[in-house]
DNA sequence: ATATATATGAAAACCTTTCTCATTTACACC
DNA sequence: GGTGTAAATGAGAAAGGTTTTCATATATAT
């Protein structure tokens, strides 16, 4: 029941955030732009603003119900947050994203942090490549 | 000589691209916008055109004389190109820059870009914090 | 010196994202 | 179930960094 989710994170049920909501729960695509979601509903049927889209995700994202990754160069992509962090892998052919985690990077970003005397508060790392299906055509 | 730096790029050797490197190699800001490098010029008494900057800038990174940081949100900074790769720490609070290389973080990269069967092309790495200057007021 | 391809400056266009503001809606209360 | 009020919405304007357009100026090969 996700409008528990809206009222737990201290906004209103409404239409236009249930949808949005839906779409993020129900696409196969994980990871996608504002424009992207504004699409998706136009395409259901659903009349709705892309301000509002914007704004939804910029809520959805200040309540921890979901994550934005800044690609290169402002154009930011969402995500359901499902309370792990990752990394991502980025295709430069086809835009695939693949996610990861590796301990050994993560301890390492907070070693460096501290000897540069830094209070890390967060980190972006991205690897760009030719995905696997792309390097073949 | 710089003008031989700019020849062999395939450029000509003009007054906008002149200068323009000239900044960079005298500024004691490592890292500058379009913006920083525009207005430097200003205060120079040189006459040049915003555009001109960005161009010169692009055609810079092109030819492996600069590089350029994309900076969360859609905000560019470019340096001088010293051949050595390596990656940046942003203090969140007075956008210092501090520069870092770290093998095990780079090996690992290419590690998981192997695993995951990605020819990898780049990479960007920031890691977000508050410097010791900042913690300290 | 001349010709020609290239570079420049100013302004307009671009693109993603945010803001403004008039209108609509959700929800607490009676 | 109505009502009032604060919050949310949609349309369009605005923002901010960057790129494009196009007429003019410049660098360089001959
Ligand atoms: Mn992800
Ligand atoms: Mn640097
Ligand atoms: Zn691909
Ligand atoms: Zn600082």
């Amino acid at each position: 029941m996700e409008s528990q989710d809206l009222r737990k994170a201290g906004l209103k049920v409404t239409l236009p955030r249930l949808k949005v909501l839906e779409i993020l729960e129900t696409t196969d695509h994980r990871h996608m732009s504002a424009e992207d979601v504004y699409k998706a509903l136009l395409e259901m049927g659903e009349e709705i603003g892309l301000a509002t889209v914007y704004r939804v995700l910029t809520q959805f994202e200040g309540a921890g119900l979901v994550s934005r990754l800044s690609i290169d160069g402002g154009h930011a992509v969402f995500e359901l947050e499902d309370g792990s962090h990752h990394d991502h892998l980025l295709c430069v052919r086809c835009n695939r994203i693949e996610e990861f985690v590796d301990d050994v990077i993560e301890k390492r970003q907070r070693a460096i942090a501290a000897e540069k005397g830094f209070e890390m508060t967060d980190h972006s790392l991205y690897i760009y490549g030719i995905c696997r299906h792309c390097q073949s055509s």
